[in-house]
DNA sequence: TATGAATGAGACTTCATTCAT
DNA sequence: TATGAATGAAGTCTCATTCAT
């Protein structure tokens, strides 16, 4: 930001970098402007600005305001869920295990990450934006429902769990780490310690709920 | 209508009815645009069209568009949390059947409510208007976790429920209602069924896991 | 205004001459609110409520706003001039004396009075009804100068005064008693003593001021 | 407009121009504008087409209507009092002399200015921006009042005026000035000579009856 | 006659988008 | 490529006027 702050090189190397990185730049200053104000009251200027270029600038690089917001959920609809899918099928532990990492993993990759946004994103503007909600829903929700629903049979065949629903039981596991990531993004200001507490205990309390939810009936903790 | 139709005195109620019931039907169709556009991009003009007036009315009733969104907020924030305080206090039987009630009351009285679009209008607006943020949590956050925390104390104290973080827990046992809440006004195009599944069955569900998850360790079934 | 503070018979007799007076009790409130804010800035709802009458009533005596505003201008357009010509016919005695008699004859009956707001509102809205300021100068200025125009012939033949043009001089005459009626729309709220004089004092110096510019060369004080 | 006829240095020069220049353009245009029509009869619009720009442009400069009133007048309230006291110090005839000057000076400088659009603008909106008639006594009408005092003094202590009062005598010189001013802007549609007569007569004419009505008693024309 | 709820044209203002430089 | 001044469509809000009661 302030030239007296870094080298002569520096600035020369990071300003090389920046022609190359305007797109990437523009997508994370975006990312951060409508995920703050929603799409609607967000100002493309503001989004310039927090990537330090001009309004023109951005119309370079992206046809539309809209253009700009749809660039903005596909570049941050991860693949992180890719991965998961290896973990499970090269995971040898016991089932419990491979939950708890699996709600660890979702809170690392996603959860807490700037792209954890795109939740809140989504939830807001679904009304407005149905198509971007089907692409979410295709290459994130559902890759990530059928990646528990793989440990849940993983668990069930390996006698660990017991027998549940495969299509509601995802979603319950799911629904408090989503609530965990929308309210990072709701709880700005106010935040009494009961209501935004300390994820990592949060995320414990709630592998510790789900295993002994799906423990079968006769096996010892 | 017709004056043959309706004594003055009819005329005259009607009249005086309309004026009564103006803000209320203004109210009811600005939590629908509210919650379906976001509240940047809901047009007063179409909050007046689906309450059968003009735009120039609305502002006979609400001074602008912020007090009409205020207004909406306040209106819906319900008191259902009361009486299920008192549900608690008064129940008798088990700890699990409390707690399967809970879950369905909960779900009846708020999340298949229209209220419930509130849940979607405050993660959306969150940082645009931090004080009805903290209003909400006031209002309808903590009562609503303060009553899940007494029938898990009430638990606790019978020896039904494990010995579980009583700040913690009650998030936990939310969050997936707060989720389903969410998904009514999320899902209002595409809808898979897995992804949108019957809440009937999902509410057993998330009890049947929930109550599972409070078990002391030795207790049978 | 409060039936307490009257009698009975009062209030009834008071409702009685109501009916009657609506349109002068609109037209005086009228002159008020458009004299404080000009016409475009004035609501006839809030001469409505200074008359004491709804809005819907005033349509019922006034066609439009600007119906009103045009009768308020010719309601206001006295015949204080038409006894000054007589006075100046009746006179007999100095024509210095004369000529104080008609400056403070002008002030007492027109520039002291509520119809004063006249002078403000023809100046504020001359550009925007040439009609009404036609009508007021032919009306009011001509009548008045030519009135002013026969002092100065009096004196003049009388040989009181020097001889002066018959056409520039009433204006320097008339002058600053219409700054005088101004200064009372202008300085309602600040007001150091130096702006806003006594009237009366300055009423005498102005007399004095013109006596002596129309004093002959040679003539004793 | 053709990069034939201008060097690149021209034409950034132009732009660099067009952007100094607009507040001054827009400021005139309002000018006229909110002489003509008042402040709330005043388009935006109306102002920008004058300027030649769109209305959007206009507030790329002002921040509302409002703003844009409040920096016309501030803008017009001219200095042009500063170097009349400039003047009275440095004046070595006689006191008549001196005031024929300040008269004929005055109109030069402001009467006949499109500033003095501004005498017009605060009698009409005096009552709705009470802070900004306050703003221009203080800057103009008060230093006015007190040059005129100087002339007086001066005349006085050179025994070529009789005694008067210092704070009545200075409203009554200006008294027909700012009449005269307000004509101007009065008699767009109608005119007879009678009522708008030539200015340059009319001053002499108010020059030398405010000299013979300060000539001490016994002193020859 | 009197009311005041309702209307809708029109004003101010914002902001995505364009384009000359 | 980058800028930012300029645009004008579109939104919120006001208020003169109407009309059912």
């Amino acid at each position: 930001m302030n030239a007296s702050t870094s080298s002569p090189t520096d600035t020369a190397h990071k300003r090389e970098r920046r022609k190359h990185d305007r797109p990437g730049e523009l997508l994370d200053a975006a990312l951060q402007v409508f995920v703050e104000k929603g799409y609607a009251a967000a100002r493309v200027e503001e989004v310039a600005r927090r990537a330090g270029v001009s309004k023109g600038t951005l119309f370079l690089y992206f046809a539309s305001k809209e253009a700009l917001f749809k660039a903005v959920v596909r570049e941050n609809i991860g693949r992180h869920v890719a991965d998961g899918l290896r973990q499970v099928a090269e995971f040898t532990g016991p089932s419990d295990e491979l939950m708890r990492e699996f709600i660890r993993h979702w809170w690392q990759s996603y959860g807490s990450s700037p792209a954890a946004g795109l939740s809140k994103l989504l939830v807001a503007e679904a009304a407005n934006f149905p198509s971007l909600v089907a692409y979410y829903r295709q290459e994130v929700v559902e890759p990530e429902h059928e990646l528990v629903r793989q440990i849940l049979q993983r668990g069930m065949a390996r006698g660990d769990f017991r027998a549940v629903d495969l299509n509601l039981t995802p979603l319950l596991i799911i629904a408090p780490l989503v609530q965990m990531t929308l309210w990072r993004f709701t709880q700005t200001v106010c935040c009494t310690p009961s209501v935004a507490p300390d994820p990592t205990a949060l995320l414990e309390q709630h592998a510790e709920m789900v295993i002994r939810g799906l423990r079968k009936d006769g096996s010892a903790p």
